[in-house]
DNA sequence: ATGTTTGCAAATCCTTTGCATCAGC
DNA sequence: GCTGATGCAAAGGATTTGCAAACAT
């Protein structure tokens, strides 16, 4: 069964619609299996010239529906802006330099110890699906004072 | 030395000048040592009847610059908006119930293992002034599937 | 058939900008 | 006096809303 597939079968299971829009909104976002900021996506489905655009208003309201969904992860990028990823199986986060703004992929296990501790000392089950972590990068940090 | 004056003094070193309106703001974040919106910002000061209140974009001006010298931290906390407050002593962060929307406060060192560990593995000098972890507090989990 | 979702347009909210005036050093 | 900060008004951009028409189930 296809990503998409899985999708679809999870929200009939919670009795929600499929609509042409929502298909594509999620095709979009399957696509390159990155963060897409709400134009991203946009261009993404305009790009696909048989296909009639979306309006904007009904892009945000299924982004937003998808995230109550726990299905979408939505994450401020800072400067690059609010961004949506689908929540799959490569989860990972950021490393954002403060500096020169390069984004550094960090594995999803880098959460694990404090995970487990909120658990264990406050009984807070964190859900971290797509954070970022400002800072400043190795370059970037040795060249300031 | 006051909290105050030892802000003034770290600015001055930076060549910054001390206005009255500069001095409102840090004042009033100083005042509740809690993270302010804008606006509340703004509330803070126009109570004290005696002053004349500031413009909104000045206000914006004064924590974008205080944020840039590394002396105020911004957090989105989602349907509170965006806060500001004072990097002081109490350094301190938030879990965010996602169902009931209660804060809790957790202290600093939750993050120095992480820490420790981006920097030994990525080079990465984390900035992690004021972070809101999103998740469900042990009352939300627990009542829910 | 019924209740939901969409499209459109407009409103709203937050934040930024340009420029003349004013104030700190 | 020089340089930079403020106030005002206006622009800008992203996001939300109301409502009638279209659609999924």
């Amino acid at each position: 069964m296809s990503e998409y597939d899985q999708i679809v079968k999870i929200l009939r299971q919670h009795g929600e619609r499929i609509t042409i829009q929502r298909r594509l909104v999620i095709e979009a976002l399957l696509a390159t299996h990155a963060h897409m900021t709400v134009n991203d996506v946009n261009e993404h489905i305009q790009e696909k010239k048989d296909v009639h655009s979306l309006a904007e208003p009904t892009i945000y309201r299924i982004l937003q529906w998808l995230k109550e969904l726990e299905l979408v992860s939505q994450t401020d990028m800072a400067e690059s802006g609010i961004v949506y990823q689908i929540i799959g199986a490569h989860k990972h986060h950021h490393l954002v330099c403060l500096n020169c703004g390069v984004s550094i992929d960090v594995a999803d296990t880098l959460f694990d110890d404090m995970r487990e501790r909120l658990a264990r000392e406050h009984g807070f089950h964190a859900r971290i699906d797509h954070m970022a972590i400002y800072g400043y990068c190795s370059d970037c940090a040795s060249e300031d004072s």
